[in-house]
DNA sequence: GTCTATACTGAGATAGAC
DNA sequence: GTCTATCTCAGTATAGAC
């Protein structure tokens, strides 16, 4: 099961090119051209399409589950952990205005394909989610916890969606540090050094 | 150029499909089959698919017109207008949980195309956004009503990409009457009746 | 206006040489 | 492992009969 060279520069490859253009406007000969080998070759290590999308989303899966690893060993407190969250709408925010959210994206374009690998996607979102309320969780808001992550997990994704359309460098501020402000109110007095209006 | 009835029929077709399966996954078979014409036809009414989603996106601003007039109307004060626009999250909750928000999951599809008509459908949310600020700015809110308007936007797009990924009941009320409960803010006391805890 | 027939392209996928 | 050649099918688009 370990990738050998090819093979993870075709997930790697792939995994930009379904981001920037979408999954299904994304044809073999894309993939092969811009890995450099031949279309033939491709099937040697992938004998579908669909395997290629389950590869991808393998490896977002391992991305994201590194970079919540990351934010948590990184944030001193709960609070701070969720804002590196909040705040990778803006340390991404040229690629999500050319290309949206890549979680949101792909799901929403895997739902209206009815693509059977719509659930493993969902799993993307399942990750935030869930670390998202770990984290209001260890802020003492146990009851609330997952209705609190749900609610930036919308925030982000409406901030996405809506810069996607509207890519306003103030607009993008704006709201991730209202998002910020929203958040003080579970923090016990702790505020966003990065949000200072 | 008033549209006789095979291509009013095409259109709404079209509209329906780029809404459930997305543009470029709707083919012209798909279009031709469930209007009950021959392919042929088809390009007796548009000579090209590019063509077809002009017509859909100018089928859909004046759909849209046609919506927020009959808001205008129908609605006894800007609040209770602004809340139509929130409430539609509920009205339309079926259709969002298996394909999402027709104007968001448009533009970022055709944002991915990079696609030409890629601005028109641009001004459907621009349609929504100048007609939230107008209720704002009804509200006595001068200076701050399009970074309200935008934030409602947030919050409407936000729960459509997150309720498509989790069709949940709970969630989708909790969040609109979240939103109801933030309009609060800038109604001068008027609450909203549908949205009782 | 609507149809059938057909051209052309690019897609996913396979076979087999090297 | 990587390639070329090839197959099949679906897609867009055109021509022309009715």
């Amino acid at each position: 099961m370990q990738p050998n060279g090819t093979r993870r520069r075709i997930i790697e490859t792939a995994n930009m090119l379904f981001y920037q253009h979408g999954f299904d406007a994304t044809s073999f000969t894309d993939i092969a051209d811009a890995v450099d080998i031949s279309r033939g070759n491709f099937y040697y290590y992938f004998k579908a399409k669909d395997e290629i999308l389950d590869a991808v989303i393998e490896a977002r899966l391992a991305d994201t589950r590194a970079m919540l690893a990351a934010w948590e060993a990184d944030g001193a407190t709960p609070a701070a952990r969720i804002r590196s969250f909040i705040h990778i709408l803006i340390a991404n925010k040229s690629k999500i205005k050319r290309y949206g959210c890549p979680v949101g994206t792909l799901t929403t374009e895997l739902a209206k394909l009815n693509h059977a690998s719509r659930r493993d996607a969902r799993a993307l979102f399942t990750l935030f989610r869930d670390w998202l309320a770990a984290q209001f969780r260890a802020l003492g808001h146990e009851t609330e916890a997952d209705a609190l992550a749900m609610h930036l997990l919308v925030r982000s994704q409406g901030v996405a969606t809506v810069m996607n359309a509207f890519p306003d460098e103030t607009f993008i501020r704006r709201e991730v540090a209202a998002a910020c402000a929203w958040l003080d109110d579970y923090t016990h007095g702790e505020t966003c050094p990065d949000c200072r209006a």
